[in-house]
DNA sequence: ACATATAATGTAATCGATTACAAATTCGCC
DNA sequence: GGCGAATTTGTAATCGATTACATTATATGT
């Protein structure tokens, strides 16, 4: 492998000329600059990024941790996340906390061991609780979570606004008992749930809410559940994409039919909400934008560690399918 | 930050009796490395890994190319080898080549820049046709994709015989006409199609198969297009999970009811194929065990780098749904 | 032509660890 | 007590880049 002095070497200048070239600094003549980089060609130079990084201080990398990549809506935030990244010379490195605060603990310390240059975080909600950017070495942009009052730059669909849409919907249909399941792990679930509760008050109808662990067997299980403890529901509803997978497995399992039975709606517009039967009436988040803007967040908070905090919070869009089609009631 | 000379300073001792404590080198008296754990608790001391990995020519890092992290099953498997990096105290940088030659180049000059330990990689066409394991300066295995020739530790489904027992399936099932969607942009598609001819040659039916980019989309749009131009076939088969949904997609819109005017099966036991209606027969791919097995070998290969080549091939599972159910004939 | 400003280049210190080698200490045993 | 071996410890070189500072070459103005 050449090194730098090699280069330098095979130029005829010093190293200091090669490291001006290939950072671009001005104060070199053309004439050098084009040895060097005729050199750096001719002996297939690659600076060394450890000592580069050791005399810089910088990684030019940046840490995402979510819950798990295996949830699509995760799935997606990534995926614009590290294509944003790489097209600015920068790497991701993934860690997945599986909603454990020690997981997600060990990870950002193995973050900062990495001296990271910022971190894109979906906290658990033990994290989000006593959260302050300022804990951090690094910069730390929020997404999916976050409450009101965290300081911190973040990304986040209007969780309430998204849910209490979805219920007007459903009640518009005439629905009277309309039970959640919702998932506790994440202060996403608590503010769907919110948006339900405002919601159902506001037509004055009494809540029905399970909450779980954001899994598809817990979903399924919970809802097996619930209909042979309590009368059948008019509609149920799903918290996240995950939970509605198993409502909809326990509803085949029950024999129940949408709309006629009940009506089912959720979360998440993932692919296969449009060819189950019925297609299920839903609220799309924007993911590549979530996971576009997160990232923009942080590069720019890079660039410039002391500007106002800022929260981008987006607006889920309703998708209305067959799973909720009933005739609107005045 | 504290530096190992701050600690070597308030233990007493020099930097090299820090460093020995820290890697857990013998030749260090009781004594000093009680007072040096005690500094290092005392000032939070973490080493600075860009320092050590430029010493070291290490990184503790490794790479993992896929198609695309949105696929569920690069997720699938792209989760299970993150798990055992990190437990292994390694780390993983992921790339999306988009299936994409250039791509991929791209992303492997850039994992050779970082100086990965090592690198899992689901190769495009265009490289497997002259994959070499020593044309890369770091250990890599390949994943999903492989030809029969490859010189290269590997996972790989025995994606031929997968094909024919679904074939089978369908046959004794007495389809006549059996229309396969395969995706051409990797070997995986073109072996299932090779599968897939010699059990038809075997039962002495005609193929007609569709080569397609390996899109939901595009998959969607070949089979609309397939319906419309030919007599309807017995059954339609598709070469991999994205390409069975788009397949879906079209039956639902051509008003195909399954399995009565049609049969249908594919690949990838994706947590939909269980849902929809009917529930649809697929070969299931050990998505975990192949990514388990990926990162062993290539941790067995950074250990041993001269130890032959290693191929694992595993076997995929049919599973037999509603979506083939019709009387088996003799 | 000379003084001075400006541009180009080079030398050597530096980042923070690891480790070869040398030096110092301890130990066992006669 | 003293000698050699074994153990412990320290000093300084090293990894490969970046960059402050010094120096040399070129340009500008009168």
């Amino acid at each position: 492998m050449a090194r730098i002095s090699d280069v330098a070497k095979h130029a005829g200048v010093s190293v200091a000329t090669v490291s001006r070239v290939l950072a671009g600094q001005p104060g070199v003549s053309d004439a050098a600059r084009e040895r060097v980089l005729v050199s750096v060609k001719a002996l297939d130079y690659h600076p060394d990024l450890a000592a580069r990084r050791l005399r810089s201080g910088k990684t030019d990398t940046l840490g995402l941790v979510v819950a798990d990549i295996r949830n699509p809506y995760f799935t997606e935030i990534s995926r614009a996340i590290e294509d944003v990244a790489y097209a600015n010379g920068m790497r991701v490195l993934l860690c997945n906390s599986d909603e454990d605060a020690e997981k997600e603990r060990f990870y950002l310390d193995m973050l900062r061991d990495e001296n990271v240059a910022g971190v894109i975080l979906s906290p658990t909600l033990s994290l989000l609780s006593r959260f302050r950017a300022c804990d951090y070495s690094f910069p730390v942009v929020l997404v999916d979570r976050c409450a009101p009052e965290t300081e911190a730059d973040a990304v986040v669909l209007d969780n309430i606004d998204a849910a209490q849409r979805l219920m007007r919907h459903l009640i518009e249909r005439s629905s009277q008992r309309i039970a959640l399941f919702y998932g506790t792990a994440s202060a996403t679930g608590l503010q769907r749930l919110e948006g339900y509760h405002s919601a159902l008050a506001a037509a004055g109808l009494t809540p029905q809410t399970r909450a779980i662990r954001p899994t598809t067997t817990e979903a399924r299980a919970a809802l097996i559940e619930h209909l042979r403890e309590h009368p059948l529901p008019d509609a149920v509803v799903a918290s996240s994409g995950l939970i509605l997978l198993g409502l909809v497995e326990a509803l085949r399992e029950a024999g129940l039919r949408c709309p006629d039975d009940i009506l089912l709606a959720g979360f998440d517009d993932q692919p296969w909400t449009r060819i189950v039967t019925p297609d299920i009436t839903v609220i799309a988040q924007p993911t590549a934008d979530i996971g576009r803007s997160a990232i923009e967040l942080l590069l720019a908070r890079i660039a410039q560690p002391e500007q106002a905090m800022r929260r981008i919070v987006l607006r889920g869009e309703l998708i209305t399918r067959a799973s909720t089609s009933r005739p609107i009631q005045e």
